[in-house]
DNA sequence: TTTCAGTCTGTGAACGCTCCCAGAAGTAAT
DNA sequence: ATTACTTCTGGGAGCGTTCACAGACTGAAA
């Protein structure tokens, strides 16, 4: 069903060039030792013949397969909501296919997700990983590790910095820069909704905050989400109930912003002029909003792009590769 | 680099339960003829020498890879705005996992971008194709059907509706469906702004609409779109300018919705009380904005898993599968 | 006993490529 | 002429499977 009519074989070519199919391999790959007449025959007749090398027969005996894993490790909840992965997934993409390499997308939501990811990365069919978002004390990862193929993360995955590359936007300074500004305008009261305490984001946003507001970071005015818009909602609500007289909240992420900021409108607290909202991300929703949000933005295509380099150069023998944080920058919209 | 110290083949597998290549495969495949001595050795073997079939061995034969593309035709400007692709990537890779399917996603934004994926379908990478919004008049389409290899899209292909079988959300009914509200509510001048026109859900939902509104959907009150944010500012400038008095307008993405949204607020119209907005697709921004959009929503989870069955079916042997169709549903929120 | 159909198993031959080695051909130095 | 390189080419072997076929072994029917 799937295939047609015969297609041309490097022996088709060989015969139509009048050389062997070595010659033919050479020019195929190396290109080194082949006569200019010979090379200009073989190119004639690929061209003459339409021959598309057969990557299966050649991963066979080479052992490589051309195309890299990404590996999607997410709970179910955010699955559906974060639009970043659209940008991920397509950067990436259009970064290996320079390099004729393809991206095969593959989840980890559940453990059979897990162990058909495994199965397949073991079965040799990958040259490379691409994590993304891969979970602290996540098997997968150590498993990978174990099996010594080639991966790299987006973002830090927490405990195993060092053993799995990864390119990142500045969290941290991230979080700064949205401090400081919400310090600049004279709030007092500044709370922050966090991210998970497990993902990079939740931790190095936190850290961020905390070095700009230090001892007046409390407890208190801090509250966790996971990162989904409803959390975001709800955090915003208990933050209000403990502590009704904050300023302003700074919020790890635009979706959740979006939620925190419905909940303060239905509290009836005016943004910024009561309440300032500070957002992380600056993704397609930011600007949505209502105000639309004062936010961070993080480089996400090209933190994929940068990603895609490490592996790459992972992939070309590199034994070791220096992690890559890109700046992030302060956009001024109007909630804060 | 990429491998580790040998891994096991069926000649392994073999040897350790005592048995040939031919049973071995044998169990690895149809199953048929094999005894059950026979069948629980080699599985045992299999377990033992923590054996996985070598798929490009088996393709080499087989002639099937295992895996199918996932082609995104989108130009440029809307390649990173859309949040519904990371939708429609993780409802297709989680059925095609189900039959141990792998996803590869290709980008097709330019003309470099369809040669490689041809070269890619061509060479026999795949064993079918899944369209993300093909253009019409779309080479790559042409291309592919006389390859005749395997393909479905989301969202039928314009003037290939027959030849490519798809799953899509029912377009036409769902604008008929937030015409009919804006009409409900008494709106008297209502204006739309439509997507690329050749686009399926440029032309259906701009069908729809003119199905309810009849003699009253006047080229004046029509304006096109590209599905931006962007785009769907300028065109509610253009509408405003040219009718003033127009009391509502259904936007045919929420995307351009938004930007509409901020147009109008900028123009001070009020919303929904000078002017009611419709959007279409629920997508994620449809609940950030300001008011939150009244909307119609698309199942795209489903129907990617839709386009997935199609896919499987064809895969399967199937000769000709029926198009499928899917309800949409009117989801009121504030802003009409 | 012979015959036959049905089960089960092993083996050679692909599949289309790259790798490696032997050797031809050409060039330059002895 | 001989030797010694270097450049270039052809073809055998092998990568790990599946497939087709031949043959062995059953048990039942003639």
């Amino acid at each position: 069903m799937a295939t047609m009519g015969k297609r041309p074989t490097i022996h088709d070519v060989a015969a139509a060039a009048g050389v062997s199919r070595g010659t033919v391999s050479r020019v195929l790959n190396d290109d080194r030792y082949v006569s200019p007449a010979a090379h200009a025959a073989v190119r004639r007749a690929i061209a003459e013949t339409g021959y598309i090398v057969n990557r299966n027969a050649r991963s066979l005996v080479t052992q490589r397969t051309g195309s890299v894993v990404m590996v999607l490790s997410e709970p179910h909840e955010r699955l559906f909501e974060d639009p970043n992965y659209s940008v991920l997934i397509r950067a990436a993409t259009r970064r290996l296919a320079a390099r004729d390499i393809s991206l095969v997308v593959m989840l980890a939501a559940d453990d059979g997700d897990r162990e058909r990811v495994l199965r397949y990365v073991r079965g040799g069919h990958a040259d490379g990983v691409f994590l993304v978002s891969a979970h602290s004390g996540d098997a997968l990862v150590d498993t990978l590790v174990d099996t010594e193929v080639p991966a790299v993360a987006q973002g830090a995955v927490i405990g195993r910095e060092n053993v799995i590359p990864y390119a990142a936007a500045d969290d941290r300074e991230g979080a700064r820069q949205m401090a400081r500004h919400l310090v600049d305008q004279g709030r007092r009261k500044i709370a922050t909704i966090t991210g998970p305490m497990d993902t990079p984001g939740g931790i190095l946003r936190l850290e961020g905050f905390a070095d700009v507001l230090g001892r007046r970071a409390s407890k208190r005015l801090i509250e966790h989400g996971d990162w989904t818009r409803l959390s975001g909602e709800s955090a915003m609500a208990r933050l209000l109930e403990r502590t009704p007289d904050l300023d302003a909240v700074f919020v790890a992420s635009d979706l959740m912003a979006a939620g925190a900021l419905a909940t303060l409108r239905i509290a009836g607290r005016r943004v910024p002029d009561d309440v300032a909202v500070g957002g992380f991300d600056d993704s397609s929703v930011a600007a949505s909003t209502h105000p639309p949000l004062t936010t961070i933005r993080q480089p996400v295509a090209q933190v994929a792009e940068e990603t895609v380099r490490l592996l790459l150069a992972l992939l070309d023998g590199a034994a070791h590769v220096d992690p890559v944080i890109l700046p992030t920058r302060l956009i001024v919209r109007d909630s804060a």
